[in-house]
DNA sequence: GCAATGATGTAATATAATAACATCACATTT
DNA sequence: AAATGTGATGTTATTATATTACATCATTGC
């Protein structure tokens, strides 16, 4: 069962859509395209996907990419809060795909870093930019 | 003397003036930030200071900032193209200052995480979130 | 019923970035 | 000097992203 699954059922109506069109699409859509394809089922408004959002990210179901300004499904099953300390995206350039990622050593080496240098760590925002497996010159 | 001065002659005279607002501010700054500082100056679009930030991002005099869509004068002498594989920022969100890092044991990880996924790494974007040493409490 | 609360709807506005096109400054060539 | 090429600049309009303010609706507890 999925994430998006087993919580499904404590979500709101609109909070429902916004997981479904992200859970549906195979990478990152922006609040905008989210609202276009949900305007068949009554949206109008771009709020009406805003506050969704910082539902679902707040709930660890969805996280932002500040890169890209857009939106993406998590991919685990153990992201339960909008800290991110714990997770990084590899985003592919050229197919526009993203993958969640977990590295405990790197994670160790930021808090480490940060420790040295006497900042309190809140949240880590890592997004590596490159090319993924699939859209690399074999 | 500094980065900037440096390469002061090289720059054009809308490319100076946004360079030099970036380099008085203690902080980053929005590039509407930057244009309101500059009519003064005879600045009157975005187009002015978004044409001279794209070249002086170029020239890694400045950085981007993704999480604050906000522009940084670079604090360091080494960052000679906007790859921006080199550096991570640190980012206060109490007092807004950012310090920017250089951290070899951190880049290494990325690189050897990127290896290991078979994602081929064009540029990393990593900034942490947190409070600065003045602004915890002792 | 009625108040409190959380979710939703709607319009307007704020903020960030780009597109399209005209003009200017200056160097090179003829 | 005149013509040409190139890079920088100016200007207007538009697109993209996000928030503010306020009205309405639904559910729950009293
Ligand atoms: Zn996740
Ligand atoms: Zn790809
Ligand atoms: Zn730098
Ligand atoms: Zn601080």
């Amino acid at each position: 069962m999925s994430k998006f699954e087993a919580s499904n059922t404590d979500l709101t109506k609109n909070q429902n859509l916004v997981m479904g069109a992200l859970s549906q699409a195979n990478g990152p859509l922006s609040a905008y395209t989210i609202l276009d394809e949900l305007r068949e089922h009554g949206f109008r408004a771009p709020l009406q996907v805003y506050r969704a959002l910082d539902k679902l990210v707040e709930l660890g179901l969805v996280h932002r990419l500040e890169s890209l300004n857009a939106f993406v499904a998590c991919q685990h099953s153990s992201c339960g809060g909008d800290k991110r300390e714990n997770v990084l995206f590899a985003i592919c350039e050229t197919c526009g795909k993203v993958q969640e990622l977990v590295d405990e050593r790197l994670l160790d080496t930021v808090k480490n870093l940060a420790e040295n240098e006497d900042f309190s760590l809140s949240k880590s925002v890592i997004e590596l930019r490159g090319k993924c497996g699939s859209c690399q010159p074999s």
